[in-house]
DNA sequence: GACAGTCCTGTTTTT
DNA sequence: CAGGACTGTC
């Protein structure tokens, strides 16, 4: 890295030129503006992280503001990484002192300088949502409650959203039984966490917006470091963290806040839209600035979005434009069934890639992480490479979460929730009575599980056999302890996963999965090996924690990006919320179906629809220079078949924009057997819209979407449909991915799970249906 | 304590 | 259908 020289002037001339470069008129104005509130509406593809970091180098380098003096916050830890990197980019060294992090990260930083002043204990430990939904589960045990009744999933809801609304159990209704009963749980809940020194995600917040609240002292300290703070994705705060904004800011009103309420899907976990409109409201003399020059898409991609989106009430309302040229037209593809949009979707990536485009410049989008299955098998039948986004990360994986546990005892032996966990795992003789007992002591006492444990074999309240084995894993723990003391970090996780036998439990088992066990584990000790601290002794105030309890608690905020081999050239397929942010030059919109997205929840709930309009939008704006976007006429799903009608958002786009692609292998497939019901039936009672086009049956012309037609003559193909499971003598078992041509030339495309995808001639096949 | 069988439930997801 | 949670048996 190189060293800011001496002579200051020349080179921040340099940088302030480097700072302005490539903006156009909007962005500047953003990045240069007057200290004061500042709400940059941003469109899709505007240039938003672009205006952020600018931002923040500008303040730094052209404004002379210490780093120190900046807090900058975005929502996950891959948006912070990114923008730390660029504003180092853009500074040519790191902002040394500046805050950056997740409003969760920032607040754990908060909480741990100031443990004493929150009521924490200095050891206090992050639980994640699993973690979390395991405490609610035993409170609902403990108080005795029915869990059929009171679920514990809904519980962990509920609990959450009064938290992300600042309402202790306290502040609820103590109305009828159930209002009665949840607040009961809340509160047991409440003990439990306190007692154990346990803090959840949203505790996070919340009891950092507290601390700011009842202590002037801790308040101010903050308000007067921080003279200046940024927000990404402002569209995405919920109410807490939009009030620990106001506090932060209530002297100074330096906030700089870029959103775009078009793009706010994150409603059904506490994000507030309107918290842009409040923005206004609370802090008078706002400066609006909207950022609509789009730089991603064609014309055609941001006005089809435009019009779908123009279908929602209240919006701030932006009107993005491009000087790109038109573009190709959005390609509407109605498949058969989901097998048939799955091949259509693989079948032109492959053409894609065929004509020397990356297979990572595409991206396969869908509502709901099921549907990848259907991809992922065609992908993998024609060894495409492929990476899917989402599913389990690294630290939620459970033997990740095991290994953690015996770190977790390591760090703070009163960690119940880690205690619970491993204290039989590998299998040790304490079973669960023994367990029970531990547990008995321990809330009679109000101790954590280790002190119970250690009394009760102190005082030999246990049978021999029990209390041996007790005896035996607390030393095991004390032991591990003592000798990891002085070891780097990935010693330490080596030393912790050796000893404990949680090695030796895995490899016992010689499966796939343990494979990947092992694996994941072995991961954990190279994650341990590289982990930075991130705070260090002398950066604040106070001291800081340990490595290894820092290291824990990012495991806990930083659930680890799924790791896959990144540098290898990979189709994306990942769920519409996993894609914002994110652009590529192929979309594909797959799913679009009502039901499914919009999905039907969100049909029984008044206003929901409208985020989905928005996750919609996000969707085709991801699209640089192509999107195709796809239905199915029946879906596989829960084990049936169901008819399925397109989805809403597909007529909300003007025709003019879109061109239908008629099935080129499907065209003639005749549907024997059970036939397909095309019409009526289907989610949500038929209503209105005609099955044989988006449009209301093609009225707009040119765009009518048909399906395949439903009664033909016999053609060659005896009933076979894509997706459809055969029999050959030959080749064995297989699937019908395609069908062309007819009568005595009618050829089937069949992918056999020994022989490998092959053509045959119908006639001669002599295909079984399965 | 391991394993097989049953029941049940199926959004989105970060922290 | 399929995966997870849970129950019951040996």
């Amino acid at each position: 890295m190189i060293q800011s020289p001496p002579g200051k002037t020349a080179v921040n001339h340099d940088r302030k030129s480097h700072i302005f470069d490539n903006l156009n008129a909007a962005q500047l104005e953003a990045v240069a503006a007057s200290p004061g509130p500042l709400l940059i509406l941003a469109g899709a593809g505007s240039g938003k992280t672009r205006v952020l970091t600018r931002r923040i180098a500008w303040l730094i380098d052209a404004q002379r503001v210490q780093p120190r003096a900046i807090l900058a916050v975005t929502f996950t830890n891959k948006a912070a990484a990114e923008m730390r990197g660029r504003v180092e980019g853009l500074l040519n060294a790191p902002p040394g002192g500046m805050w950056l992090g997740t409003f969760h990260g920032l607040c754990h930083r908060l909480l741990r300088l100031h443990y004493a002043e929150a009521n924490l204990p200095q050891a206090f430990e992050i639980i994640d949502s699993d973690d979390q939904f395991r405490l609610i589960r035993r409170v609902l045990r403990e108080l005795e409650l029915d869990e059929q009744r009171w679920a514990p999933r809904e519980m962990q809801w509920l609990i959450n959203s009064h938290k992300e609304n600042a309402r202790r159990p306290q502040d609820l209704p103590d109305g009828d039984h159930i209002a009665h009963t949840l607040r009961r749980v809340y509160h047991a809940y409440e003990t439990f966490c306190r007692r154990l020194g346990l803090v959840d995600f949203a505790e996070l917040l919340l009891r950092t917006l507290e601390l700011f609240r009842n202590n002037q002292t801790v308040r101010e300290t903050w308000q007067q470091r921080f003279q200046h703070v940024l927000v990404d994705e402002f569209q995405d705060t919920n109410a807490i963290q939009y009030q620990w904004l106001r506090i932060l800011c209530d002297a100074h009103k330096n906030l700089f806040a870029v959103g775009d309420d078009d793009q706010s899907i994150y409603g059904w976990r506490g994000a507030r839209v309107e918290n842009i409109l409040r923005f206004q409201k609370n802090f008078p003399d706002t400066r609006v600035i909207r950022l609509e020059q789009n730089y991603r898409s064609t014309a055609v991609i941001l006005k089809a979005a435009d019009a779908v989106i123009a279908h929602n009430a209240g919006r701030l309302g932006k009107k993005l434009w491009t000087d790109r040229s038109s573009g190709a037209p959005i390609r509407l593809y109605a498949a058969y069934n989901d097998f048939d949009e799955a091949r259509f979707v693989v079948e032109s990536i492959e053409s894609w890639v065929a004509r020397g485009n990356r297979r990572d410049s595409t991206a396969v989008l869908y509502r709901s992480n099921g549907q990848s299955r259907a991809f992922e098998k065609l992908l993998r039948a024609i060894k495409m490479p492929y990476r899917v986004y989402g599913g389990q990360r690294l630290f939620e994986r459970a033997e990740i979460k095991d290994a953690l546990a015996y770190l977790r005892l390591i760090a703070n032996r009163d960690s119940d929730p880690a205690f619970a966990r491993v204290v039989n795992l590998p299998a040790r003789g304490i079973g669960p009575r023994t367990f029970e007992h531990v547990r008995e002591r321990a809330r009679q006492q109000q101790i954590s599980l280790w002190r119970a444990a250690t009394a009760m074999v102190d005082e030999y309240e246990l049978p021999a056999r029990a209390s041996n084995a007790l005896q035996r894993f607390l030393q095991l723990i004390d032991e591990m302890a003592d000798a990891t003391a002085d070891l780097e970090l990935g010693e330490v996780a080596d030393h912790a996963l050796t000893h404990s036998g949680l090695l030796e439990h895995f490899s016992r088992e010689s499966s796939e999965i343990a494979e990947g066990r092992l694996e994941n584990l072995q991961e954990l000790v190279d994650e341990a090996r590289n982990f930075k601290v991130s705070f260090a002794d002398g950066d604040d105030e106070g001291a800081a924690p340990d490595a290894l309890s820092q290291f824990l608690a990012n495991a806990a905020l930083d659930a680890g990006d799924t790791q896959a081999e990144e540098w290898e050239d990979c189709v994306q397929l990942m769920s519409l919320h996993a894609a914002k942010g994110l652009e590529f030059p192929l979309v594909f919109l797959t799913g679009m179906e009502d039901g499914l997205f919009p999905h039907q929840r969100s049909l029984d709930q008044p206003g929901s629809l409208e985020e989905e309009r928005r996750l919609c939008y996000v969707g085709m704006t991801r699209a640089m220079s192509a999107l195709y976007m796809t239905w199915a006429g029946e879906r596989h799903m829960h084990g049936q078949t169901h008819p399925t009608r397109p989805s809403r958002f597909l007529r909300e786009i003007p025709p003019q924009y879109i061109e239908e692609i008629r099935g080129t292998h499907i065209s003639n497939v005749s549907i024997g057997g059970r036939g397909v019901s095309v019409r009526g039936g289907g989610f949500g009672g038929g209503r209105g819209v005609g099955v044989g086009g988006v449009h209301g049956g093609g009225a707009h012309g040119g765009a009518a979407i048909q399906r395949p037609a439903a009664h033909q003559p016999a053609d060659g193909f005896g009933g076979l449909v894509p997706g459809r499971s055969v029999r050959h003598k030959k080749f064995g078992e297989g699937l019908v991915i395609a069908l062309e041509g007819q009568g005595e030339h009618a050829r089937v495309q069949v992918n056999f799970a020994a022989a490998g995808v092959k053509w045959l001639v119908c006639q001669y096949a002599r295909l079984e249906t399965l």
